[in-house]
DNA sequence: ATTATCTATAGATCTATAGATAATGC
DNA sequence: ATTATCTATAGATCTATAGATAATGC
C-alpha cells in the first residue's frame, strides 16, 4: 500500500506495526470491493463493510480516516494490480517478431480476459469516477498509459501499415478498439446492448476491421477470413 | 406524464387539478434533472430539489409518492424527449434514395448533437441505472429500439454491401459505431480519454472505417478521402 | 508499553409525514 | 369544497469518535 502523488494526506492509511493489522487491513478493502461494486459505494455503509471483513466499525477508523480514504486506498490496490498486470502485457520484449495484427489480437483477447475477470472493478471505479473527479482523474491516466504503451509498439511498426497517416490511423484504431472492449465489458453495467454475442466473432471482426482500416494484411487464420 | 408499462404502482405521479399543480411538478423535474447530473442522485436531497424548484419538501411528496418516483418521473420525460427525437430522425421517409453511407453520416452527426446537447441525460441515466436494473433495462431498451430501427434501414440497402455476411456485418458496424459514440460522448463522465479531437475528423474516420469494412463505396467527398 | 480492537453513542443528515395555511375553480 | 403548499418534526440512517478492553512484541 505504498503511498503514490494522487493519495494526499487527507487519504492517510495507517501504516500498522503488528501482523494483524495488514491483515485487518486486507480484509477490510476485500470487504470494500465486494460491497462498492455489488451495492455502490453510498449504499454499503461503513458497518456493512465491517460486518462482512468480520470486524467492528471502530477498527474501520483505526485504519483509514474515513471513508473515503478507505475507497481510495481500494483504489490505489485496484491500480496496482492494474498496472502491474498491463505493464507485462505490453512488454516490447514480448512482442519481438511479432506483426500489428499479432500486438491486436493479444490486446482484444488480454482485455477481455482482464475484465471478465474482475467485473467489480469496472463497476467501483465507474461509480467512484463519478463522485470524484481525481479518482476518474487518475483512472484516465492509467488507460492513458496502457495506450501509450501500445501506441509505441504499433508505431515501431508502421511499415506495415498502408494507410496514408500511419500515426493518425494507429490513434483512430486504438480509440475504437477500446470503446468497443469498454462496452463490451461494462454492457451489463451501462445499460448497452451489444448484438455480436460470442468473445470469439467479436475478435475476430473487430481485428479484420481494424486491419482493414489500417490497411495491412489480417493474421493468417484462414477460418476468420471467410 | 403519461404512465407507460415500465411504471409500476409505486412510482405514480399525482394527476394535479390545478394548473399550478402541472408548473410545479415541471419545475421539480427541471430541478431534479440538474441536481442530480450535477451531484448525483444521492448526493442532491429532496430539499435541495425543492429549493432549486422554489418550493418545499412537502410540495415535492405533495407531487411523487418518494424520492425513487422523482427519479423515475424524470426518467420518462427524459426517454419520451428521446424517443421522439429519434423516431423522426430515422424515418424512412426521411431517406429515401440515400445510400448506407448517407445514413451512418447522419447517424454519427445527429448522435453527437442530440448528445452534445443533453449532457445531463448522460451522467443520470448512468447513475440511475447503476442503482436500479429496472431504469437499466428500460434505457437498454431505448438504445436497442433506435438499433433495430437503423439495421431496417441499412438492411433495406444490403445490395451496396460486399461484405459475405451482411446482416452480420451491419451488426457489427452498428455496434462499433454505438461504442465509440458513447465513449466519446461520456468520455468526461466514465473516465476514457479519446485521442481523436475533432468530432469532424472522428465522423470522416468512423465512416471511412465503417464503409471500408462493409465494403462499400464511401460518400462522395473529396476532402474525406485524402 | 504500544498497538489493535470493540462497544456504545453523539451529532449530522435525510426521508417522509402530520397538521396548519393558502390558493383555486365550480 | 377541493387542491396545493408550507412549516415543523418524528424516525431512520450513517459517519465518526471517545473510552474501555484485548492482543502483540520488545
Amino acid at each position: 500500500m505504498a503511498r503514490s502523488p494522487w493519495i494526499s494526506d487527507l487519504h492517510w492509511v495507517r501504516p500498522g506495526r503488528q501482523s494483524r493489522s495488514r491483515q485487518t487491513q486486507e480484509a477490510l478493502l476485500d470487504a470494500a470491493e465486494e460491497l462498492f461494486s455489488e451495492k455502490g459505494v453510498d449504499a454499503a455503509s461503513v458497518a456493512d463493510v465491517a460486518a462482512r471483513a468480520g470486524c467492528s466499525v471502530g477498527a474501520v477508523y483505526h485504519h483509514f480516516r474515513d471513508k473515503k480514504a478507505l475507497l481510495y486506498a481500494l483504489f490505489e490496490r485496484m491500480s496496482e494490480e492494474f498496472e502491474a498486470t498491463t505493464k507485462e502485457a505490453v512488454d516490447p520484449k514480448r512482442w519481438e517478431g511479432a506483426s500489428i495484427a499479432d500486438i491486436l489480437k493479444g490486446y482484444l483477447e488480454f482485455s477481455l480476459e482482464v475484465g471478465r475477470g474482475r467485473p467489480s472493478f469496472q463497476r467501483a471505479s465507474l461509480e467512484a469516477s463519478l463522485r470524484d473527479p481525481a479518482l476518474q482523474e487518475h483512472l484516465v491516466e492509467l488507460s492513458t498509459r496502457l495506450q501509450d504503451r501500445l501506441t509505441e509498439l504499433l508505431g515501431a511498426r508502421r511499415d506495415e501499415i498502408g494507410h496514408a497517416d500511419a500515426d493518425a490511423a494507429i490513434a483512430f484504431v486504438l480509440d475504437q478498439l477500446a470503446a468497443m472492449l469498454r462496452i463490451r465489458l461494462d454492457s451489463l453495467l451501462i445499460g448497452s446492448r451489444v448484438r455480436i454475442e460470442s468473445d470469439e466473432q467479436f475478435v475476430r471482426e473487430a481485428l479484420r476491421s481494424a486491419c482493414t482500416y489500417l490497411q495491412i494484411a489480417p493474421p493468417l487464420d484462414p477460418e476468420g477470413l471467410g
